[in-house]
DNA sequence: CCTTGACTTCAAGTTGACTTGAAGTGGCAC
DNA sequence: GTGCCACTTCAAGTCAACTTGAAGTCAAGG
């Protein structure tokens, strides 16, 4: 598989390929001429890179998930601490989203006079600006798939 | 109040109130010299702010969230809509958490043999490269809070 | 009055995960 | 054989939310 096959069987742009090649993330199999030649493998580490990202592991630590061989050496022990984490985080935004929903209908003339609403702020602003506190942000939010796209018919 | 002593009791770092003020999101009641002087609703107005980002809110669109006499004027919708993103992400992260859990104590050779894991990288890079896929992000992971201490005694 | 040091401004740096641009190369359809 | 254009590299740019640094100001205690 040439880069441009990856991207659009995996959805990765190509950009954000070489950019994890060049990271460790991924490898090719080798190059036909400059061209990287992937093996169908790098579809299931692409998976596990998306998995690794999206339970709030960064780049640097999935890329230490590997062994020197490539193959994946995962820590149970930072599996469960970072579950622990995400424990911790559902409960946050379980009451987030508990208080927004009140809020969203509550008949109070301002959300200051709420009581709910009140109870939410206190729950946000206690340990916000400690180290461990987590926020969400979007992953990539404009510029679309369209750079993938390889091959104009 | 000086900076300083909003800084304190509200955790925020004394750069950071300057950050907030320049971005129209507090405002300081008046200056004594070139210090800036804050009244104590700066306080509730912190914990709102904190609020908005826990919830998800960018600074963008909380300062958005305040008609230009300073009140807070929060659209319901907006909220509503966010308790949606909210419940989306929590079910999302519920699967990850889950999935994590057993994966730490799967008794399978490789995470790759078991099914459990497996599902989980399916969910994982379902949608991962949508523009509505958000991931979670440290706030702030260094530089304790040694800058906000004044008086130093 | 004079020092002190907490405040001020403004510009630039940081971090993470990429994207974008310019300039160059070479595989392959014709 | 040759031209096109998808690929390549490398450096630089982007975005959000701040932080840091340099250089300056000034309120207040001694």
């Amino acid at each position: 598989m040439d880069i441009a096959e990856v991207a659009k069987s995996s959805g990765v742009p190509a950009s954000t390929l070489r950019f994890y090649e060049e990271k460790g993330l991924i490898r090719s199999v080798g190059r036909q001429g400059l061209r990287r030649v992937f093996g169908p493998d790098v579809i299931e580490r692409l998976a596990l890179i998306a998995l690794g990202r999206s339970a709030g592991f960064s780049l640097d630590e999935i890329a230490g998930m590997y062994a020197p061989n490539g193959r994946p050496r995962i820590d149970r022990k930072r599996l469960a601490s970072k579950a622990e984490e995400l424990d911790d985080l559902i409960g946050r935004f379980t009451a987030m989203r508990d208080g927004l929903r009140h809020a969203a209908v509550c008949p109070a003339k301002s959300h200051m006079e709420c009581p709910s609403f009140r109870r939410l702020l206190r729950v946000a602003s206690t340990g916000l600006f400690e180290p461990k506190a987590p926020i969400v942000t979007p992953l990539r939010k404009k510029t679309a798939t369209r750079k993938t796209r390889a091959a104009t018919s």
